[in-house]
DNA sequence: TTGTAAGCGTTATCAT
DNA sequence: ATGATAACGCTTACAA
C-alpha cells in the first residue's frame, strides 16, 4: 500500500479511504489511486486490516449438514445475500451443541462481523461469548422464543401442527417419524407440534405411533414405517417430519404394494420439488429454505450498516402441498 | 495475550507457542498457560497471527453452486476433511470465470493457506495470482492436463466416453442432453466424451440429437427430450450429463406414457442415490464427489505441513450404474 | 478532501 | 525450553 501511495502521489491513509470507501475521495484520487493499483498489482490485505480495526468483514455461519439439500439451500442463500457486498463467507459444521461451541471460538477468534447459526440451542459459554463480541448473531433454525440477538425463522412447531392437524382430519389414526429430538428444539418443536395437533383432535398419543430416528440415514424411513405399522396397524397416515424419510417409505410401500394415499397416507417435512421436480408427489411442508438464508444475513448486513428499525424476530410462513400422497 | 502471559508468569512467546505448537513447551507451562487462559476469558486473536505470519489458517473454496446436491457433497467432504484440525473454510460461489477471479481476489487478501477450486478454466489474472501466492492450490471439478497446482478428481471425459459406449451398445442411436459447455471444462470434457463413444461405435454424431441447457432449472429435462425426440424420433437412449435432468426426463416419460427403456432408454450423470434411495432406479454415472472434497482438503493440508511425495494429480474412479432406465 | 502519527495483538528471529 | 525485540500492513483518531 505504501508503493501505491507513493506511486498515485498521495498518503497511505487516502489509498485505504479509496479502497473502503471511495466516495470519501476525490475522483480525480480516485482515479489515480485506482491506476496505482494496477500498475504494482496491489493485493488488500484485510488481515491487516482486520487487526488495525479489530474487525473483519467475514461472516460465519454454523450450519449443520449439507446432505440435505434443503438445509443445503439455507447456505446457497446465505452465499447469493453476501456475494458482491464486500464480506465473505466462514462456513463451519456442528453437529452437537458442545461441536458449536467450539466452532463459535474458531469463528470469534477472527473476528467475524456477523455470525450465523442454524442451531437454536447452545452451550451457556456459547451464549455468553456471543454477547460478549457485540456483534450481529442471527438465528435461523427455528422461531425461538429468547434470541441471543436477532431470529429469521419458520415454527417448526406450528408446521408440525398444521400438517397433523391436516393428516388427523382427513385420515383419523396419524403416526409420527421424527429426527432424534435431544438436544436439538428443531426437532422437539416439530414433535410439540404433533403432539398438539392431537390433543386438539381428541386423539390419544401412543409412544408406539410415534418414532424417532437417530440420523436421516438413507432409506430410514421405509424401516420406521414397518416398525410403526407393526405395531400400530390401524395407522392410516405417518407425518415423516424430517430429511427423506418420506421419499424412502414411499417406495418402501410401493415395494409392498401398499396403496398410497389407501392403505397409508403420507406426508413429509420440506419438499423436494425444488431439488427435483420428479418428487413432486408427496404431500409436505414447504420450508422457504434458501429465503430465509438469505434474509438472515439481510439483516446482518444491515444491522452491520447501522439501520433503524431492523425487526428482533422475522418470521417465515410455511405452506401445506397437499399431493398426491395424503 | 499479555494479561495470559504475566498471570502464567511466562511470555507472551511461551503463550502463543502453547498455543499453536504445545509440543515446544514444557508440560507445567503448558498447564499454566492454560489455566491462565480460563482465568482470564482469553480469545486467541488469529487476525493478529495472520498479520504477523502473514498467512492464516484459513482454506478458500470457490464453488459453483449448492443447489445441485452432489456438488454439496463435496462441499460437506471438505468442511469434514477440516473438522478439527485448526483450519477454517471460506466459501465462496462463482457462476464465471470472471466471478471466480474475483473471488479468488477477495479470497487471497485474507492470505489463506490454501484453496480449492471447482473450475477448471480461470482467467489469466486468476492463475497468475494463484502462482504468485505460492499457497497450495487444488482443482477439483475435473482431471485437468495442466493443473496450476494440485488436481484432485474424476476424469468427465471418460466417464461420459463410457456411459455413452454403454448406450450405443445396448441401444443404438443415444442422444445426449448436457450442461452449456462453453467456458466450462467439465461439461465441455463430457461432450467430448460422447462424442468420441460415438465415433468409436461408427455413429454419426448429429447436432439434431445433441441438445446443451444453459442451466439446471427444474424440469428443463423433460422439455429437452421432448425437443430431441421431435428433431430425432429414431432415438432410443439419452444421456442426461448434468444436474437432475435425467430425473425430469423420466418423469416426463411416466406422464407421456413412453416406456422406459422400451420406447427410449434414459441414463444421467451423477447419481443420486445417497440423497435419496427412493431415486435408486435411474442408470448414471456415479461419482465420489464427497471423497474428492475431502481428498482435495487432505492433499492441501499435508503440503501445509511440508509433507513429501505428494502427488500432483489424484484421479478418482467412477462406476456405470446399470439400472432399471437404461 | 487529505495527511500525520500511533498502535492494533500477534509471530519471526535471534539470543540465552 | 524460554525470552526480548522488531516487525507485520493496515485503520483509528485527530489535525489541517
Amino acid at each position: 500500500m505504501e508503493d501505491v501511495a507513493r506511486i498515485a502521489g498521495v498518503s497511505q491513509m487516502t489509498v485505504s479511504r479509496a479502497l473502503r470507501s471511495p466516495e470519501t475521495v476525490s475522483a480525480a484520487t480516485r482515479r489515480r489511486v485506482a491506476e496505482a493499483i494496477a500498475a504494482v498489482g496491489y493485493l488488500h490485505n484485510r488481515i491487516a486490516g482486520g487487526l488495525a480495526a479489530d474487525r473483519t468483514s467475514i461472516v460465519g455461519l454454523v450450519a449443520t449438514t449439507l446432505k440435505n439439500p434443503l438445509l443445503a439451500s439455507v447456505v446457497q442463500g446465505v452465499c447469493d445475500a453476501i456475494a458482491h457486498t464486500g464480506y465473505q463467507l466462514m462456513l463451519g459444521m456442528a453437529e452437537s451443541i458442545e461441536d458449536e461451541e467450539q466452532v463459535i471460538r474458531d469463528f470469534l477468534s477472527y473476528r467475524p462481523a456477523a455470525i450465523l447459526l442454524h442451531r437454536t440451542m447452545h452451550t451457556k459459554v456459547a451464549r455468553t461469548l456471543l454477547k460478549a463480541s457485540g456483534i450481529p448473531v442471527v438465528e435461523i433454525g427455528n422461531l425461538v422464543a429468547r434470541p441471543i440477538d436477532l431470529v429469521v425463522s419458520f415454527s417448526n412447531f406450528d408446521a408440525a401442527e398444521r400438517m397433523t392437524r391436516y393428516l388427523a382430519t382427513k385420515y383419523g389414526q396419524v403416526g409420527y417419524v421424527g429426527m432424534r429430538s435431544e438436544g436439538d428444539e428443531r426437532f422437539k418443536a416439530r414433535r410439540r407440534g404433533y403432539l398438539a395437533a392431537l390433543r386438539e383432535a381428541g386423539i390419544a398419543a401412543e409412544p408406539e405411533r410415534m418414532l424417532e430416528l437417530p440420523s436421516a440415514g438413507p432409506g430410514g424411513g421405509g424401516d420406521a414405517l414397518v416398525t410403526l405399522l407393526a405395531a400400530r396397524p390401524d395407522t392410516r397416515a405417518v407425518f415423516f417430519a424430517g430429511g427423506a424419510f418420506a421419499s424412502d417409505a414411499l417406495a418402501e410401500c410401493r415395494r409392498r404394494g401398499w396403496a398410497v394415499p389407501g392403505r397409508l397416507a403420507i406426508a413429509g417435512f420440506d419438499d423436494y420439488e425444488s431439488v427435483f421436480p420428479s418428487m413432486a408427489a408427496i404431500t409436505a411442508v414447504r420450508v422457504p429454505r434458501y429465503e430465509i438464508g438469505r434474509r438472515a444475513t439481510e439483516v446482518a448486513l444491515a444491522r452491520l450498516r447501522g439501520e433503524a428499525g431492523i425487526p428482533r424476530r422475522t418470521e417465515f410462513t410455511f405452506e401445506i402441498i397437499p399431493r398426491e400422497t395424503a
